[in-house]
DNA sequence: ATTAAATAGTTTAATATTAAACTGTAAGAT
DNA sequence: ATCTTACAGTTTAATATTAAACTATTTAAT
């Protein structure tokens, strides 16, 4: 409150610290919600053709996620063998393949929300952070800012 | 700001996914920073001697950093065969082990300091999170609201 | 004292991830 | 037209993690 402009170097240490902790917490908690067999890499993938766009190549997804183009593939093998998303050529590009999602993936997305559901209304209920819409524009903020670190000085 | 009590199950969705990307991004990004053959988990139990306790058992260490026993072992065999750590038998329990820091461990503490601080200094500098203390206490709160759901009525 | 239950740590199998090498395609330079 | 570079996706090897089975020890019950 006294100083918004200088923070120390150790604070910012400490934020993360407690992120990765709470990250590690809630995955775990919320893929022992999720039906058999899928896992958060998985539902997030049915849950972006839900909420942003109707389809997308390997590669935006992996963007979309921060996640390495190898892990994305295999992510979508997953999906795909259990027919929640459909690969297929894409007709303006050799390189680049076309992803949707099926019927059974729009179901099984739904089937994932109704899992985890009851746990996140728990903990609104038990709202054990003061002010969300705020904590989560900060976080927008630093997520944004590491993102653009990774790809302005160290892209890989 | 307006209503402190009600929140919606879905805010909290947001910010989980906005916790565990940047989860992701800064691990992989501190890891970068430091000495060759060392990992988050790692430098974490080293700056956790230097923070907490001059010793301590692994299932103390897996609570604290909330990974398994398994997982702990793991990183604690690394630890000893580099000469960071000692495990010694505990004198009072024959179950339970007992881990110090060695002065090799220290060094490595510090060289792992020496590495991150540019990052963490740089990031410092953006300040791209408005106020971090009140954003670390907010966090803390989520932590351990997680952490003791899972202990209370989902332990394993 | 014996037995049963709980605890601490290790091991094993399975999985998700990264980094880097690799294949194939597109775009740009000459 | 050919060559070079960049790009999209896959594969591979290495690693960290979990869950569950396992060993050994301690505590509790009888």
């Amino acid at each position: 409150m006294t100083d918004q402009t200088l923070h120390s170097p150790a604070e910012y240490f400490r934020l993360f610290n407690e992120i990765n902790i709470i990250a590690q917490l809630s995955s775990r908690l919320f893929e022992q919600q999720l039906p058999v067999g899928m896992n958060q890499s998985q539902f997030s993938v049915l849950n972006w053709f839900f909420r942003v766009d109707s389809e997308a190549s390997p590669g935006r997804l992996a963007a979309a996620f921060q996640v390495t183009r190898g892990a994305m593939t295999n992510t979508l093998k997953k999906l795909e063998a259990k027919g929640f998303i459909e690969i297929s050529p894409d007709a303006d590009s050799g390189r680049q393949k076309r992803v949707t999602m099926t019927a059974a993936g729009r179901a099984m997305r739904d089937e994932c929300i109704a899992g985890v559901s009851p746990l996140l209304a728990e903990f609104a209920a038990a709202a054990p952070a003061a002010d969300p819409p705020q904590l989560i524009a900060s976080l927008a903020e630093i997520r944004e800012y590491l993102d653009d670190y990774r790809s302005q000085a160290h892209s890989g």
